[in-house]
DNA sequence: AATGAATGAGTCTTCATTCAT
DNA sequence: GATGAATGAAGACTCATTCAT
């Protein structure tokens, strides 16, 4: 989910350092990882503006203060994130794959950046409750894809109509979440994406009609 | 889930104020308000202290700094939910009802304590990642009792072997996390406890083995 | 024009160091001093904390910030000044009487103190324009006592009536205050007080009614 | 008492943009305007450069460093002004009467130019003290012409002669600077050229010698 | 000559922590 | 034990000045 403009040079952090402007986006991803490390709260501009090899004051020609760098920052990454949903979710499929899908594509794109994993994981909604207005619109999009999804699957009937979109939605990406969450508290560096299918299994499988069984019954 | 040891007056704030004793417990009631207001980062140690009818220096003769103020009212808080949580599982009962009482207290417990709830879903985490292994005790203690209820299912034969008993865990808990994140970041008050059955029902369902139905074909 | 409360030591820079809680006013001494070296604007707080002797964080236990020290440094001298005009004029005696003891009063007291004088003569007006209403009360006031004189002579015949008050009060003010701004300038520390009875008598005659003579024959 | 150049254009403040040449006057003018409005060492350079219509950067192409656009700008309008004054006392009259044109002059050039009277007021003599002996020269030039007259004026027995011509041009001077001073701060807007009769009324009176009358008996 | 993006030194202000009372 | 005034280290931000274009 890194710089979407793959402009001049490639690699993950080889900027040419020259002239050309890129020093946004160059501020922006020092901004993530520095978030990665440090926390939003604990971050310093010094540090951002160091990883970024620009001067301190450089920051504040394209950044109002700190909190705008912070929050364009994860605003940013997860904008990309989400333009990465949106286009997986493009072709007509049926709703369990178009969720194996976005599940391959979240634990994939978390599991192969850990600096973006911990932002996500632990500044995305400590912002959202504590920097007004955060950021709720890309959350929110994120959650109406896959309550569309969701309902897509019950208007075909092969998921559960007695069960409300939201909830199943918040189990699905409660799931997947929990997944990042403990992979990026574990020492250990197995790949995430492969647990993808196993989450699908589980949640698809409660939310499928089921021919003969009835759903779990009380 | 406040205190825990109903001691000396009662209520929910109304210290004596003035003899000493309790001031430890008023210091950790404090900071978990505070905290759930401001964050863990944002908050000060001098509204600590006067929220919690003291002087800031009397912090320090109860706490080495304000770090360990936090950290021991954040685990002092889940301290007491993982007691309550054990003794919810004590009387036999199958898996599934087990799983049913706890996604209860979890979601009774969180959905009638909001400053609660703000400190678990954004601080713990938060906290788990940039505190020294804070708390990894507790929180992995929580997921273990999950993981022995679905493993006993699985012996039991209810729930399906092939699924990775860590993995449900994550499902189980991660669904039930994510009602209380979308709760918390709500501005409506709906009763949280409410939808513990409807998240049950998805999961249980998702683990159960099934009679005729295999789990959901690819 | 220094501290008004003469309580402990006595001297002029002597502070006891001790407990007390005459930091307050050792903060705005430090801050005139300061001030007539640096100006207003060039004043740092960190200077004005190391003169005063306390720490810088001291600073703001007392004033809210660094504009709030520096309005109160210079209002707190400007008001004991104004004091003690009003005490000069309360005898009862001639109206030019009163203008040769406020002459004398207002050349006395900036004469034998350069800092305050510097503050007074550059920094006083110049706050008075560029900080919002800033002061504006007490140099009202000064002027106003000035204005009461010029009319009690004009009432008691010994001053022309056609001489608007405002303007002779101006005449009369701003000669003293000339007299100050050149001395102050000036490398020569001859006595400023030597000065008032001269100006005293040019002012006053321009006022006098004169038995033969009209006013200056245009 | 702006440019004193009549080169280009003409008006108040339509430069041709275009061309380059006359940049150094729009800088001066603009520098005059900033300082008016914001003070001498609250005045940015970037605010200077803007409003001349040049790039930050230009400023250096002319002066060394903030501090000379901000003296050469004060030091080219006093200096126009100067140059008026001289040319006011040419003509041979009575020492009242080059008084009275000096009078007109002073409250006439500065009542129109509100801009002007607010850098002369506040920021010439805040520069006389804290920058290098900055316009001490003009300044004192102004005095000596003022002293001249009533040197004049002594000589040809109008004036008392024992009266210090320094403390009668001080009062002079003193006089009118306190009218421009209150009518600066003044929220009105009234003529303060009209005022200079009144107070060369008082003045004068204040000098001359009377036929009968001492002065002003103690 | 002119530009304006970039620099980084300089300051105010906050707040965890101490310690004399 | 309790207090809270005092401390001073740390960090966000500004703005005069430079220099590659």
């Amino acid at each position: 989910m890194p710089r979407s403009k793959p402009t001049a040079s490639s690699g993950t952090a080889d900027y040419p350092a020259g002239r050309g402007g890129e020093k946004y986006q160059r501020i922006l991803d020092a901004a993530i990882a520095v978030i990665a490390e440090n926390g939003f709260f604990q971050s310093r501009v010094s540090e951002i503006a160091e990883r970024a090899g620009v001067a301190d004051g450089t920051i504040y020609l394209y950044f109002r203060n700190k909190e705008q760098v912070l929050m364009a920052a994860i605003d940013a990454a997860f904008g990309a994130f989400l333009e990465r949903a949106r286009r997986e979710l493009e072709p007509a499929s049926p709703p369990s794959e178009k969720l194996r899908r976005l599940a391959r594509l979240h634990l994939g794109a978390l599991g192969s950046n850990r600096a973006m994993a911990i932002v996500f994981q632990t500044e995305l909604r400590h912002s959202a409750k504590f920097l007004a207005q955060f950021s709720q619109h890309s959350l929110v999009t994120y959650f109406d894809m896959i309550r569309q999804v969701v309902r897509e699957g019950q208007q075909q009937g092969v998921f559960r109509r007695e069960i409300s979109d939201k909830i199943a939605a918040n189990c699905f990406f409660g799931a997947l979440d929990e997944m990042v969450t403990s992979w990026m508290l574990s020492d250990r560096d197995y790949p995430l994406v492969g647990a993808a299918d196993a989450v699908v299994d589980v949640i698809v499988a409660g939310l499928e009609t089921r021919p003969a069984n009835g759903p779990s019954q009380r």
